[in-house]
DNA sequence: CATCAAAATGAAATCGTCTTCAACAACTCG
DNA sequence: CGAGTTGTTGAAGACGATTTCATTTTGATG
């Protein structure tokens, strides 16, 4: 392993000192323009790259931005992240950063010094963690909305324009009827997606029965308990929305189990269009939305705002209402 | 915000010069225990940690890990990853270090030099990355193996025990007549489960009918695929295995698209325990493995690697065989 | 041609830690 | 008591960049 070639060998080839160098790689001083092609040329044939932890103690940062997920069991296995990782990652790299994952309840000071800003998700409505970002000043942007209002870095999808489509698809089918699966109220994405259904119903004219409307946890359970939950009240909606995919999963498995079919006996919509949605039986009509860009959109707003560029904030990325075999007309028997 | 707590603070706190305190927070010189005692007490009180990028630039490392995930698209959002992810950031932490994604199909000097060495994945029989990340002397640990029987840092799982398993279970439901889609035989985990199946037919004195195995993508389109060019053969196998759970949904799918119901008509045994799984009709039985824990191992291997720190070498994980719908006694119609 | 501004480059300090080696103190031992 | 250990601490110099400010060179102008 040759040594490592260090700013003084450049300098040194091209006769000129280190800040010349410095400064033609900076482009903060004028240099004039045969030098700068010299050094340019030296620093290819050296293959001169500068050593980042030498900077980073100099620049007082690190190049380096985290993907912060707050610390309960397994979520990071939602492909969610790993999808949000890769566009972040993307992105970062074109910029020089590098990005790591902060999968913790809070930020160590060991860890607060190793990164210069944070992607931020699972944004609850009043989120405890944009609080505290904010008070220790670590600057971020979010994946969602976090219940402040004074925040304008954040990307979100198009949540109401995909409700909209979707609920406008069943209604066209001639529900009326139509149930929902609320996932915990706490995170903001919730709330914000039944904000739509309910604004929906305004505008069709329909009655909400908020008997036809029950909470759960985000997942299969909790989409079947909430199932549940509906029917134990003795009401039976023609068609049910689910916060996710997931808690849509669970319900659809619940009805199956007590001898509903989907669709013919109830349709079911989700939201996120999971990996799975696809290959379930039957496939799942859902939301699309792009967590991939999404990612790359909030590495971009980070970076912009921690280089100090202006970035056009917030940012509402377009969805895609993917109709599969879970809705379908309304049955004669249930109207 | 006030102002970051350095090294001289603490020194100046306790009456001695940063040498000492360095030195007691790093363990190298003998330094009497009062002294000692005191210096760790102005630490706390100050709350002072040591600036990393200062650390990082005179110690030559970066106490920053990787995760090399070969660039082709979408892999990232495999949970594989994500899982993968999750144990080595727990790891790291523990020791100081940071995780990094790399997301790449090579390394570049800017990144090279950000990082301490890296966790492969995805390993081929002769892979390229791992000759490429020995020749510049990056230092390594494999999620697998990579087909250089000189290395053993390495961390897989117990994929005889689990194959052997899997295939005592459907021969034990009366099936005779085995078939085997593999994924693309490049791939180090192709190779070693479908060798231990053939293994397998020995010990039980089974025949191996080559014309039940075919090769296809690792998809469901791969699985499908595969599934068709044995059946194009005017043969058919009363269970199929899969190299992964993916391939194996593909399957079914196509069995039931040609009118053949699983279990019934065909049993089919998968590979991973993916998420997916469980969820779909017939959920599918599987051999699962703990992919955090592969994560946790191989983090923890690297970090001891790189600190100098001896550590077991290989490791191999147990796995867990697991019965699902998939598979069940063969039906006298098919014997 | 003298003067002054602008352009180009360099010298030196700095960022916060670690490390080498020297210095000093205390102790042991013949 | 002096010499050699052993234990404890400090001084100074990296590490590899950036940055401030000074200096030199060039060019323009009257």
């Amino acid at each position: 392993m040759r040594k490592k070639v260090t700013i003084k060998d450049v300098a040194k080839a091209v006769g000129v000192t280190p800040t010349t160098v410095s400064n033609v790689l900076n482009g903060t001083n004028r240099i004039s323009d045969e030098t700068r092609r010299r050094v340019l040329q030296a620093v290819e044939e050296l293959q001169y790259t500068p050593n980042m932890s030498a900077r980073a103690l100099v620049k007082r940062r690190t190049y380096t931005i985290g993907l912060f997920i707050p610390a309960s069991p397994r979520v990071l296995s939602d492909s969610y992240f790993a999808e949000a990782l890769r566009g972040m990652t993307e992105v970062a790299l074109q910029y020089g950063y590098v990005v790591s994952i902060i999968y913790s309840d809070g930020l160590s000071d060991s860890v607060r010094q190793r990164i210069d800003g944070l992607v931020l998700t699972e944004l609850k409505n009043k989120d405890e963690y944009v609080q505290y970002f904010k008070r220790i000043r670590m600057p971020f942007v979010a994946l969602g909305r976090g219940g402040d209002p004074t925040l304008r870095d954040y990307v979100i999808s198009d949540t109401n324009r995909g409700i909209r489509e979707a609920v406008n698809h069943v209604y066209r089918l001639g529900h009326r009827h139509l149930g929902y699966l609320l996932g915990p109220l706490c995170y903001e994405y919730v709330c914000e997606r039944y904000r739509t259904f309910r604004r929906m119903h305004a505008e069709l004219g329909l009655p909400l029965d908020r008997r036809l409307c029950a909470t759960g946890e985000n997942s299969r359970e909790g989409g079947a308990s909430a199932m549940r939950a509906i029917f134990a009240r003795g009401v039976r909606p023609t068609a049910i929305f689910a916060s996710t995919d997931i808690m849509a999963l669970g319900a659809i498995e619940y009805l199956h189990e007590h001898g509903l079919r989907v669709p013919d006996d109830m349709s079911v919509v989700g939201f996120d269009d999971a990996d799975f949605s696809k290959y379930v039986r039957p496939s799942i009509t859902t939301v699309h939305h792009d967590i991939y860009r999404a990612g790359r959109e909030a590495a971009s707003m980070l970076i912009a705002k921690l280089d100090g560029r202006e970035y056009k904030c917030p940012v509402i990325l377009p969805v895609r209402f993917v109709p599969r075999e879970s809705t379908s007309v309304i049955s004669h028997v249930n109207q």
